[in-house]
RNA sequence: GGCGGGAUUCCCGAGCGGUCAAAGGGGUCAGACUGUAAAUCUGAUGGCUCUGCCUUCGCAGGUUCGAAUCCUGCUCCCGCCA
């Protein structure tokens, strides 16, 4: 039923960074092999945004392998632990508290998104809230007598903010419980994560072995959980198999919608093309590794060539997984003629000359100042000014790019008449309406 | 509760009575270069009816010819002590 615990154990450790406890992980896949028992993946997400990056399908790369490899694929959706805000990583708390119905939204459109990666169909879905909605206030003092606050204080992140004095509430200092508290219900064998994720695995295998805990979340476990535990009452331990950081486009600091640096799974393929080939050459081994399943050496050979290639191979293999075959290549091509020989593209947004400067156009011109602040490539007229006066701006006229440099410079008001500003602002001057005149 | 420290333009952070739209850094935007990569270099970075005018330095008042800078009250943060 499953393949040799060597192969799979080569498939499990591609990328990923670390694995604890390592020497666990082939005892559990030798003992799932025997028992013909598939493992438990566990991959929990909290429904706090709308975008899925490629960051986070770098774990859930790793459970599709799982599934692939013959193995229980367990999707927790964080609806309770969302309100309170994962702390890991972070040195101050999350501001944004969300409600319920954004969180149930935002949880269906995680799920059409992470169904991009992971075979559904075949997966179980859970959410926290099942739990934690019906746990009154003695089962969950029970379940934080578990946790002392020194364990806490061990935390990276709690350990800076505490030396910081930056704020540290007490909320926040549940969500690694809850967070393990899931592995039981569960009964996780395998938690995928980023390795910022450490503390909240390892303080799950402390749950997991401890009968009253577990005895706690009987509840909510399905017969196969129920028939793993031990005579006392314990859980198999889990292992966390934890994925490296996957850095963002400015090649740095981690991938994040906040930052603002990220390709997302729902972006068009052109889209994630140009953002593709503007990685920093540094990171392109990184993605190969954490995104693709071309074999190492291969990968080696294919950093051997020009950058630009294999930017291209890479971007390719990602668009592939996302969106239909064929229209990698045709981002491809549209890449090259639009960026490379810097052709006008198909799509530029078109602008409309509001009726006012139409008609107060004798000579129906418009000054090219006021036309960047009215179709929003500046946000302002001072910052128009300044642009025209670094050469940013140009209209194109007969096919000619022409730099226009002062703000009064005036600008025929006509239809298809294309100008901009730097490297992304092109707009389009379209249907000019006149007719309630 | 007591005593001290602090709130500055997107962020960090100087300024401590006029020369302050406010140093420096980060970020961002733009220009050069290039593989529209990175790195690097250059410039810009409150608004406007733009050689000038207006609005910003936690909030509200006050002193002064003149305040981000001094005084009073308020709000919020932080430390120490209890």
């Amino acid at each position: 039923m499953f393949p040799p615990v060597e192969d799979q154990l080569a498939i499990i450790r591609r990328g990923v960074e670390k694995i604890v406890p390592e020497e666990e992980l082939a005892q559990k896949l030798e003992h799932s092999r025997k028992t013909c028992r598939p493992l438990r993946v566990k991959y929990g997400i909290d429904p706090t945004g709308i975008d899925v990056h490629l960051g986070h399908t770098v774990p859930l790369r790793k459970m599709r392998q799982f599934q692939e490899l013959g193995h229980q694929a367990v999707i927790i959706i964080g609806n309770a632990t969302a309100m309170v805000g994962d702390p890991s990583g972070r040195d101050q708390a999350r501001a944004k508290k969300l409600t319920a119905e954004d969180i149930e939204a935002n949880a269906r459109d995680y799920l059409n998104q992470v169904g991009k990666v992971v075979d559904l169909s075949k997966a179980e879905v859970h959410r926290n809230g099942d739990w934690f909605g019906a746990m009154g206030l003695a089962e969950i003092l029970r379940l934080c007598g578990q946790v002392t606050i020194a364990q806490l204080l061990t935390r990276d992140d709690f350990a800076k903010r505490y030396a910081a004095a930056t704020p540290i509430f007490l909320h926040e200092c549940l969500y690694p419980v809850m967070q393990a508290f899931d592995s039981v219900c569960i009964g996780a064998d395998i938690e995928l994560g980023g390795t910022e994720q450490l503390y909240s695995f390892m303080l799950a295998r402390d749950l997991q072995k401890d009968p009253s805990t577990c005895a706690l979340a009987e509840q909510w476990m399905n017969d196969d959980v129920k028939s793993r535990r031990s005579a006392e009452g314990a859980l198999p331990q889990q292992i966390g198999v934890m994925s490296p950081i996957l850095v963002g486009l400015d090649g740095v600091r981690r991938m994040g919608k906040s930052l603002g640096n990220y390709i997302g799974v729902s972006e068009s393929p052109y889209d994630m093309m140009k953002k593709f080939m503007q990685l920093p050459d540094s990171v392109m081994q990184m993605y190969y590794e954490l995104l693709t399943d071309i074999p190492l050496a291969e990968v080696q050979q294919i950093l051997a060539g020009h950058p630009q290639e294999s930017k291209f191979r890479l971007g390719q293999l990602v668009i592939d997984e996302f969106h239909q075959t064929g229209t990698s290549e045709t981002a491809v091509a549209q890449w090259k003629r639009e960026v490379r020989d810097k052709e006008l593209p198909t799509d530029i947004e078109p602008y409309q000359v509001p009726k006012q400067y139409y008609l107060l156009a004798v000579d129906g011109t418009m000054q090219i100042g006021d036309m960047l602040v009215e179709s929003k490539l500046c946000p302002s007229y001072s910052e128009a000014v300044r642009k025209l006066r670094e050469g940013a701006v140009f209209v194109y006229e007969n096919g000619e790019k022409k730099k226009l440099m002062n703000r009064s410079d005036r600008v025929k008001i006509e239809n298809g008449l294309v100008f901009g500003m730097g490297k992304k602002g092109l707009r389009k001057i379209e249907s000019i309406d006149v007719s309630h005149s």
